[in-house]
DNA sequence: ACATCACGAATGATATGTCATGGAATGAGG
DNA sequence: CCTCATTCCATGACATATCATTCGTGATGT
């Protein structure tokens, strides 16, 4: 098999297993990896239109209309129409999901604190120095930029 | 951001992107970046039955009855009944298959050689040689290492 | 003011992935 | 033979992803 060909699996197997594995985890708080991730990103950057938070997304590139959905039948998100612009929906975290985002974190940060483990610090900034610019200019790549930017 | 929460964005969004990329081009052949690797699969491993293909396949962990679903309806692969075993079914690529296999081959050659160029040599045995790890020992990563041995 | 264009969101269609369930067939033990 | 656990597939259920389309609204040019 070629480099580039393992490389292409190697990446697919990891973001496979990490998603598998980030589900088991997260199934102690009924989320999925995508629906915590945007507990995640509401609770960060506050309020935001369906746009802006698809635009910080990585799990989706459109716009996460029933993504959200979900998230607003359970009473984890608000929806409401913003007043300037009717066009536009604000979403918002609840208390309910204000919670859950603490246990979110926990949950990434055991899951961090493993890959840190496993990689080392030098072998991290190699890693994370090499696959930068493989999606560079892309759109995840910007939503990446974006959460990088907005800390 | 924590480098362990860019590293995971960034396997999943170079995932993400290497797919969109890939499904734009294989789109000339109209077939999706799971139903390309089942055909590559069936192409250089022969006759397989469906478990054993699934055994190969880094896109899905189970028995992808479905997948090959698509491709039999369109003529693309075969599915017979085992002989000796009638629980089996041996799953074969038709003309058309092996004709859109070298479709196949040419679309990910010139990938290929756009990841290799972006991170070079070097840079290509670096990045194998951190993200290894990361897999070894789970279905995606068992997945890959017998494709490895497979040639 | 009005026609038109652009934008934000929702929705339908299609193809995956994952897990759980069920059914047919095999094979090991008695 | 029979029983029964196991194996191999198929399928239902659910949650994503992606793309195209539609619909309601704002913005713009004249």
């Amino acid at each position: 098999m070629r480099p580039e060909e393992e490389l292409r699996f190697l990446i697919l197997a990891a973001q496979r297993e990490g998603s598998r594995n980030l589900s088991a985890q997260l199934a102690a708080v009924k989320l999925t990896p995508s629906q915590a991730e945007v507990v995640r990103c509401l609770a960060g950057h506050g309020p935001l239109s369906l746009r802006a938070l698809g635009e910080l997304l990585v799990c989706e590139s459109g716009s996460p209309s029933r993504l959200v959905d979900a998230l607003v039948k359970r009473a984890i998100v608000v929806r409401r129409e913003d007043a300037g612009d009717r066009r536009q929906v604000t979403l918002a975290l609840t208390s309910t999901g204000q919670m859950l985002d603490a246990a979110v974190r926990l949950i990434e940060d055991r899951m961090y604190a493993m890959i840190g483990k496993q990689l080392g610090e030098a072998g991290m900034a190699s890693t994370l120095a090499l696959l930068r610019p493989l999606v560079t200019g892309s759109i995840s790549g910007q939503a990446i930029a974006r959460r990088k930017a907005m800390g």
